[in-house]
DNA sequence: CAGTGGTCTAGACCACCAA
DNA sequence: TGGTGGTCTAGACCACTGC
């Protein structure tokens, strides 16, 4: 057996995952364990191609902060060097974590852990849309924190976060104004522990988008999300806070968002307006 | 200069793209013309690595109909000897299209062209899921055709299909109901010309997704769309059709259909019922 | 068993960027 | 000018499929 393919991680600085012969197999040794790996279950399926190892260890390496999000990572020669692997695989595996826009490539200056701040699109994850002009023709939302507290995860709030009913969660209500009209009213929950600290003044103060507040003061960097969608009539809060009526249906925006090693970090319903904006999906 | 990046395309069986030496450079030629690609403006980027140009020529054999939906194209070796290039570069141009979801490739057996039909998602562009089970848990959806007229287009789908207000479209009106109750209600529009013979009656007749029809009867592949969502409260007649109050919110999801050469050939606006189902993205 | 796509390597050269 | 990512090639071997 050439490669010892469940070796756990040295370390992010020695990962002596493979050692091979200039003409070695490429592939699993089959005389390793069946792919069932464990009666925990839910374990990685054990057989996986090189590139695809180097892939999760840079991920381990991104999970644990070796780079910072903005930061340049080592170039693909040096991680190869580091991974005893060929360019060609360390280039194959940052292939796919720039698919996952993790990591973003810039031909002659490297390549870059993503970020949610310096990125041109403000709001990366917001899908709503002028009906007329673009996203940047509107200049940057006005953001009003209506609320910020402390209370127990309801059982809806914990299922999403996978806490316990009754743990300890951070809420927050905002109103986001698009020239000048409130536009978008959204509860937010976030799991306290990792949250520890955070507060209105310091999402008032910070000028950028939450999500980037969030990677460089609590080191929660979201990468993937899933929303919900449905058509709703908003209370009487809701509609006083959007300046619309009761009547007016809106949509119902769930979604949680997810960090690099797949746990729920936050849920948010937005209630959006679409009376001047529309929420855009791409189909592929 | 080696590559004659610009010539046309001699046709699908003798595409004489590239006649490298064996250590032939491997990029575009510097004397070649700037890359604004001529005084139109919207011409394609002149510079375009090779892989990107055969990219570009499997493209075009698959509008031309060369290799049917559901059909292999030929292996890589093949294709490779073809375009006189090394299979590598083949790879990667199928790489893309595979990521386009316009091939599948399956290991051992080949690369086939997409199609809807025989995929096990049964609509690949349908958003709606119940909230409780998947979206084979409630079966095949019931479709009726209500309604299927021809009629000029008016100014609003003109500008969707890229036609003149009036040119000949024809227009369909349906309810797909899931699980025994209405769900969805949706106007569909498609251009007069490639739609020429279509009937309520091949409709209903034919069992399975509608753009499977499309590709096998009229030869339209519908490959990219985008959706514009909004969140609306249905008239008399919609509150009707799907046993709704008029006070009921509903999801109105406008949507454009594009086929490989990145025509518009469907606009299409369905009314979603949201009380049993949600419209589910993922952001990424 | 032959043929397909999948992985891995090694080496060459190119385009882009910053110093 | 040197270093980065980007492209292209050639050859080897592996995994999967179907005959």
């Amino acid at each position: 057996m050439i490669r010892p393919f469940n070796t756990p991680c040295a370390g992010p600085t020695d990962n002596p995952i493979a050692m091979h012969s200039s003409t070695s197999a490429a592939h699993a040794d089959p005389s390793r364990d069946p792919p069932a790996a464990g009666p925990a279950g839910q374990g990685t399926p054990a057989f996986s191609p090189l590139y695809r190892q180097i892939k999760e260890l840079i991920l381990k390496s991104l999970q644990a902060g070796e780079w910072k999000p903005g930061e340049a990572i080592p170039s693909e020669m040096d991680l190869a060097a580091r991974f005893r692997v060929s360019q060609g695989t360390v280039r194959k595996a940052i292939d796919e974590l720039a698919a996952d826009h993790l990591l973003i490539r810039r031909q002659g200056k490297g390549t870059f852990v993503a970020t949610h701040a310096e990125q041109h699109v403000q709001y990366r994850f917001l899908k709503l849309v002028p009906d007329f002009g673009d996203a940047n023709s509107e200049g940057p939302a006005d953001r009003e924190i209506i609320d910020c507290r402390r209370l127990r995860a309801s059982a809806e709030v914990a299922r999403a976060l996978a806490l316990r009913t009754g743990d300890a969660v951070l809420q927050l209500r905002r109103v986001l104004s698009f020239a000048g009209e409130p536009t978008i009213l959204e509860d937010i929950w976030l799991p306290g522990g990792p949250f520890k600290g955070l507060t209105a003044e310091r999402l008032t103060d910070y000028d950028g988008p939450m999500y980037a507040l969030f990677e460089t003061e609590f080191g929660v960097r979201m990468v993937r999300a899933q929303e919900q969608i449905r058509a709703v009539l908003p209370d009487a809060e809701q509609s006083r806070r959007l300046g619309v009526t009761t009547q007016t249906p809106l949509l119902s925006v769930e979604r949680v968002a997810f960090t690099y090693d797949g746990k729920a970090m936050e849920m948010r319903r937005g209630l959006y307006r679409t009376d001047k904006h529309y929420y855009r999906n791409e189909l592929q």
